[in-house]
RNA sequence: GGCGGCAUAGCCAAGUGGCUAAGGCAGCGGUCUGCAAAACCGUUAUUCCCCGGUUCAAGUCCGGGUGCCGCCUCCA
């Protein structure tokens, strides 16, 4: 079985083949750290999350690198306008988004280096771009020399003619060609610099990538990764720079993830509909983000709406609610030691079949350019097998049961695992979902407690219409009874 | 102006030329329940934006049209 992705570079679904057998490296371009994050580096990051945890599941050892440009324009006019020194402005939002990131379940890069960090290998590369003659000069500024590299324009499929018929490029005197861009920029007073041959400066944006890639991954890697929005310019300049010094491949496979709107829009500071990630987890549980995110593929488009936000947790809880079912059962705790394949009826063993089939086709779906909506949707089929199986078996539950059930148990934890889903205790889910609920509406949880406990003394008296009136009343509330046998558990609606 | 993408049920969404077009949400009918909820069973696209073409066979390939969208400037 063989893992293929899609190639921005090709423009074509590839054959996965790792420069090391069994390893890969992955580099992803980071957040400039000048602003809270939002629901757009919140798919960046969870995508790419859950392709560093397939890669893993699939029995790679996974060198994941993710930056922090933590020196940059925006930082600057930050820095400025709070009064606070540039690289505070970068520590506290570095701290927010790994805040941001822990909260979403998404697990740390192996290495997440700071652009800061870094400057000496900027100067050298920017030499080695000077020695090939692919950098110039202009005052205290660099720039690379685009048309000196034959091959720009190959990652997003345009050529310099082209592009020079765009007219949206800037205008700057000093550049010898308006898409020719800045390597190295000479500091203005007040500016944060670093000396270099070229006087006191800082880097460029695109530089940085091109020397963290290399010094944690090597001049040639595995897989670039970001949004689809750093195709051209960050991702093509990358390449002029990096391929530009060292004459061979950046990276074999270029992976970009699609762009989040929000209710049909471009989600934009301009337009003023940016979502932040603590705004949003304020109402909404991060799992039920991820399920939204993934039950789409990730390049494509994703419209972000309260509404769509509201059916992923709808079925988040139906697939909690099948482990729910599963751990219940399996509390039983009743021996199943001696159950092994042969010796299981077949009507147990016609639904093992089919619940055993969920890893197999969860890593087919998943093997194609990730497919994570389809590899869901194998989920859910097997929730519903599940759910038969388990709403025949509750009468009488036997030793095959719970063998069959803790094998569905593992194929539901290890394919979630892999999807960064179904990482709780179906319990601790649904109190910590409810009591979150009951807390934002301001309901007193003692209140509810007490007439759960009249209305089943009323029910144990078949006192119909008083418990009946409890039910209404809190359904008022918006609290739903369930009642199971003796015993009543409530949710919010 | 240049480059690229998308159009599948009420909504979201998968679909790698060939058995009955995944899955989720919503709806409807039923089972269960004192009544409910959850769960389960059944049901909801003779058809995949339109028009041509290739093929024994097309949602899937090709050409044209229409409609949305993205990038080309900082952006995940």
């Amino acid at each position: 079985m063989t893992l293929r992705l899609y190639n921005t570079c090709t423009r074509k679904k590839e054959e996965f083949k790792p420069i090391t057998e069994g390893k890969v490296g992955i580099y992803v371009c980071g957040v400039t750290v000048y602003d809270s994050c939002h629901v757009g580096h919140a798919r960046s990051a969870l995508v790419f999350d859950v392709i560093t945890r397939y890669l893993k599941y699939r029995g790679y050892e996974v060198t994941f690198v993710k930056n922090f440009t933590d020196v940059d324009d925006k930082i600057i006019d930050k820095a400025k306008a709070t009064g606070l020194p540039f690289s505070e402005v970068a520590e506290r939002y570095i701290r927010e988004h790994n805040e941001d990131m822990d909260a979403l379940g998404v697990e740390r890069p192996t290495v997440a280096p700071r652009a800061t960090d870094h400057i000496g290998g900027m100067i050298r590369l920017i030499q080695a771009l000077f020695e090939k003659g692919l950098a110039y000069q202009a005052g205290g500024d660099v720039y690379y020399a685009v048309e000196k590299f034959p091959s720009y324009g190959k990652l997003s499929g345009r050529g310099l003619d082209d592009m020079m018929a765009g007219a949206r490029v800037d205008v700057n005197e000093k550049k010898n060609n308006p898409l020719d861009f800045a390597l190295w920029k000479a500091s203005r007073e007040g500016e944060p610099w670093w000396d270099s041959p070229w006087g006191k400066g800082r880097p460029g944006w695109h530089i940085e990538c091109s020397v963290m890639s290399r010094e944690f991954l090597g001049e040639t890697f595995d897989i670039h990764g970001g949004g689809e929005d750093l195709v051209f310019p960050h991702h093509e300049n990358e390449i002029a720079q990096s391929e530009g010094a060292s004459g061979k491949p950046l990276a074999n496979y270029w992976i970009h993830n699609g762009f989040v709107r929000i209710n049909s829009e471009k989600m934009s500071k301009s337009l003023g509909n940016t979502c932040s990630i603590k705004d949003m987890l304020g109402s909404c549980r991060p799992e039920a983000l991820r399920l939204f995110m993934l039950q789409s593929h990730y390049r494509s488009p994703v419209d972000y709406t309260d509404s769509s936000l509201a059916e992923a947790k709808l079925g988040l809880d139906r697939l909690y609610s099948t482990m729910q079912g599963i751990k219940e059962i399996l509390a039983g705790k009743t021996d199943f030691s001696r159950v092994t394949m042969d010796s299981l009826p077949a009507r147990h063993r016609g639904v093992l079949d089919r619940i055993d089939a969920l890893p197999v086709r969860f890593a087919e779906a998943m093997d194609d350019d990730f497919n994570t909506a389809r590899a869901l949707g194998y989920l859910f089929d097997a929730v519903r097998v599940t759910n038969t199986y388990l709403a025949e078996e509750r009468a009488a539950v036997s030793a095959a049961t719970l063998f069959v059930l803790n094998r569905a148990k593992k194929h539901f934890e290890g394919t979630g695992r892999a999807l960064g889903l179904l990482g709780s205790d179906p319990d601790d889910y649904f109190l910590e979902a409810r009591d979150r609920e009951a807390s934002v509406r301001g309901l007193a949880m003692e209140e509810i407690e007490r007439m759960i406990e009249e209305r089943k003394q009323a029910r144990a008296a078949k006192d119909w219409a008083r418990a009946d009136e409890i039910r209404r009343t809190l359904a008022e509330k918006k609290i739903i009874l369930q009642d199971a046998g003796s015993t009543t558990t409530w949710k919010i609606e």
